[in-house]
This record gives structure tokens, C-alpha cells and sequence, in this order.
DNA sequence: CATATATACTTGTCACGACAACTAATGTCA
DNA sequence: TGACATTAGTTGTCGTGACAAGTATATATG
């Protein structure tokens, strides 16, 4: 039953991919879990820090979600009072993303915890090896679809 | 507001591979949605077929997941015809997964659609690529806990 | 042997990810 | 301008992932 092929499908690169992933994101959620912040949350407040005021769709696609969960986590960052959705001037279907102050001084808050973090993962890596993994990972997601 | 560390941080290793185990994963839910199986069932299907009748602790940590998860995931493979659930003979408490005939068959059929995914999905990659990629991902989950 | 601890599995809860369907507002085009 | 398609956002459903807690059985220890 368990030949060589069989072994190499259970480690294929995507397979791999998707558990280091998993395993990122876990230690993302233990990091943060002492300041009642998600990884997903996170990812927003950091995205909001670099450009505010975007529409919904818009912060959907800068941090690679669908509609749908980006609503549902911006209702939750709203109502802990991290973000404010204000209506967009031109459009009455729409609405502009801000950070709140509290949002603000929690993404600086958190910023050093994440550094640190994306530090130890990359412990032994030379920046050349860096550079590499992650144009092989672009290259790996390009393939996709 | 938008400096270079901040997009350094935003397209941070850990992240990337996120977003691409994500990517992946999305892949195969599309390609075996046909067969109204869900990735996780997928790697129970060929991680069984590699090894059958081991206990469900096992199993969960052959697949990397944890005993709820693994215990739901199989609740519904198992309803669906695709596993069975025997006791275990000398611990009351466990049960051993084994494949139905049925879940064999599934698991052949998959097989191509899956091979077929993992190599679209390495196209224009070297084997000495390949193998790179797959140690400096060992190495980053290496780093992590 | 009796009790305490550990283990195997299950159930409950919260947060996403994917996707379908729905509402309200906007844009298109004859 | 008026019917129609498109778009922004929301809601509902299902399947995990992470984690706490509960039940039944095994094991260890006095």
C-alpha cells in the first residue's frame, strides 16, 4: 500500500505549504491572544496603519479576503471599537475604514510583537535564502489557478 | 504613514505562506468538489490508505490536526460511507479508522485529480527547486514554537 | 484494592474561509 | 427616462482550526 509515490504525495510542496501556514498563524494567535486580538484583525489594523480610508471591497482584496468574512471582521473591530466605518461621499452603497485612535495605538502596540516574532521564524536564515523562499513561494502561488 | 518596513512586515515570510497554504488549499476544495469531498477528508482518505486501523489519536496527529477536529472530520466521512469506526481490542475508550470499500475507491479516483494539481501547481520548478523549497519550509516550521 | 491521575474521545464555543443568496444603490443603454 | 445588469455590503450555511470542558476507561500509586 505505502509506496514512495504515496510518501511524496503526503509531503507535496502545497501540502507543506498549507501546514506551515497553519503552524504561522497558530503562533500569530498565541502571540496576540493576551491583547483580545485575531490574526485576521491584525492583518487589518496593520493594512489601515499603511492606507485608511478605503472602501470595503478595496481592504477585502489588500488583505486577500472575501467580502463576506472582511464585513464580519470589521464588525467585530468595530464593535471592540478599533475601527470606524464612516459612509462614502460619492457612493451611498459604500463605506470608507479608519482606525480609531485605540486602533491605532493598539497596532503599535502590537507592531514590536509581531517583528519579533517574524524574527525567530526567520532565525538561520541567511537574507539571500529569504529572497529566495519568497520568490519561490510567488512563483508556487502564480501557478495556481 | 506607509514606509518600508511596513510593507516588509506586510509581505513577512510567515505571511506569505499564509496566503499561499490558503491558495492551495481553496485549489483542491475546487478540484475535488465534484466529488463532494473537503481537502481534510482528501488527506484522511490517502493518509488511511497508507496506514488503516490506527486510533484516531494517532490518525490526528498524522495529519496534523487535533482530536475534535480529527473526531468531526471523521463523523462526517463516516456518515458519508467513506470510513469505518471499530473498538479497539484492548482499550474500551479508542476506536480504530478503517477505509470502506467505498472510501478505497474514492481515494483512486482522487488520486489522479490530486497528482494532476500538485503538478500544475509546480510548473517551471527544477527538482533541485523543489527540494530546496521543501527544506527551507522544514526549516521555517522548524523555527516556530 | 481504592483513589488519584492520565488518556481517548466527544461536545460546545468562537473565529475564519468559501460560497450562495439577498438588499440597496449605481451604472448602462436603448 | 426606464428596464436591466452591475456593484457594495450583508446574511446564512457548512467545514474547519483552536481551545475549554466533560465522560468513560486505563493506569499508577499508596
Amino acid at each position: 500500500m505505502a509506496d514512495a509515490n504515496d510518501f511524496k504525495l503526503n509531503a507535496s510542496i502545497g501540502y507543506l505549504i498549507s501546514i506551515a501556514g497553519l503552524r504561522y498563524k497558530g503562533e500569530v494567535w498565541k502571540q496576540l491572544k493576551p491583547f483580545d486580538v485575531t490574526p485576521e484583525q491584525w492583518v487589518v489594523l496593520n493594512r489601515l496603519s499603511i492606507e485608511e480610508g478605503v472602501c470595503q471591497r478595496e481592504l477585502a482584496e489588500r488583505i486577500v479576503k472575501d467580502q463576506p468574512n472582511t464585513t464580519r471582521i470589521l464588525d467585530k473591530m468595530e464593535h471592540k471599537g478599533l475601527i470606524r466605518r464612516l459612509p462614502a461621499p460619492r457612493d451611498r452603497r459604500a463605506f470608507l475604514v479608519f482606525l480609531t485612535d485605540e486602533g491605532k495605538r493598539l497596532r503599535e502596540e502590537l507592531l514590536p510583537v509581531i517583528r519579533k516574532l517574524h524574527k525567530s521564524s526567520m532565525k538561520g536564515f541567511t537574507a539571500e535564502e529569504i529572497t529566495l523562499l519568497g520568490s519561490l513561494l510567488e512563483r508556487f502561488t502564480g501557478n495556481l489557478n
